[in-house]
DNA sequence: TTAAATGCAAATCGTTTGCGGGCCC
DNA sequence: GGGCCCGCAAACGATTTGCATTTAA
């Protein structure tokens, strides 16, 4: 019942061409929610023969398959990590950008019971958390 | 303590044009959230002397000064609404494209108290629910 | 062998911007 | 009158796509 990104490819027929497994490795090797510039240059790294269109195509294609999952955070560009069996949610450091995960049951259960009371039934949901690390709240808070 | 648009705009030096005064008119009607190109349609519908590019100006510019709120929905546009003093979560109907506000407190203190327990001081959040009408769940649930 | 995947460059889409002319305060 | 604002069209940045070529199966 589970399998890792390579086996999913299969059972789904995809090719497995050497990009794609350079591009699998470094999303898997990720924990920083890289985006696709990110992922062309960490890929470009193993193998410069890899073309940032492929990277687009690839990471799209995942997408779709629910192999890995797209956000957009903060800035212009959206950002990618493996998909996972345990749903989480995100926290932004926008002091820092760097990316927390954490996961609330009591949350997950109010938002279905508010869909409920709205006459709907949840279907997904994005919850995401800008955030300063306490004590540098608001130091320094321009903008 | 409490000032409408317009007086928003004169607090802040903003020039009055007939072209601000139409776009402020379009987004105070609006209750749907429309995206700058609906934005535009409807200002052009009062006045056609309008053009789009003064539209994504004004309402950045609006958008900078806190009088109206941006959103990143589904699509792949910029949705708005007028900034209101009480703050609420978006509910999405996947099925419509309708968008219902909300409010829940207790979610709010959930998620102050999850970025606390992180180490962080919440700064901000999106909370978007995504659903579909109770009743037509998994009927022609085609992606 | 052959359908699918790649690289390249051009196209697309939403949004921003430089410029010369126009208009509010 | 002067500076902010406008319309226009060109520029932009992220992403997608058409096409000829390569490659996995």
């Amino acid at each position: 019942m589970k399998y890792n990104i390579l086996e999913k490819c299969n059972l789904l027929g995809l090719k497995m061409t050497e990009q794609r497994k350079i591009i699998i490795q470094v999303i898997v090797d990720s924990s920083d929610h890289p985006d696709v510039e990110l992922v062309f240059k960490r890929a470009s790294k193993v193998d410069n023969r890899i073309s940032i269109a492929t990277v687009y195509r690839t990471i799209r294609l995942f997408q779709e398959h629910g192999i890995i999952d797209k956000h957009e955070f903060g800035g212009s560009r959206s950002r990618y990590e493996k998909a996972s069996d345990i749903h989480h949610d995100h926290l932004i450091d926008i002091k820092s950008g760097k990316v927390l995960e954490f996961k609330n049951d009591k949350i997950e259960a109010l938002q279905k019971e508010i869909a409920s009371k709205l006459g709907y039934e949840l279907v997904e949901h994005r919850l995401e958390l800008y955030a300063v690390p306490k004590g540098c709240a608001s130091i320094g808070k321009d903008k």
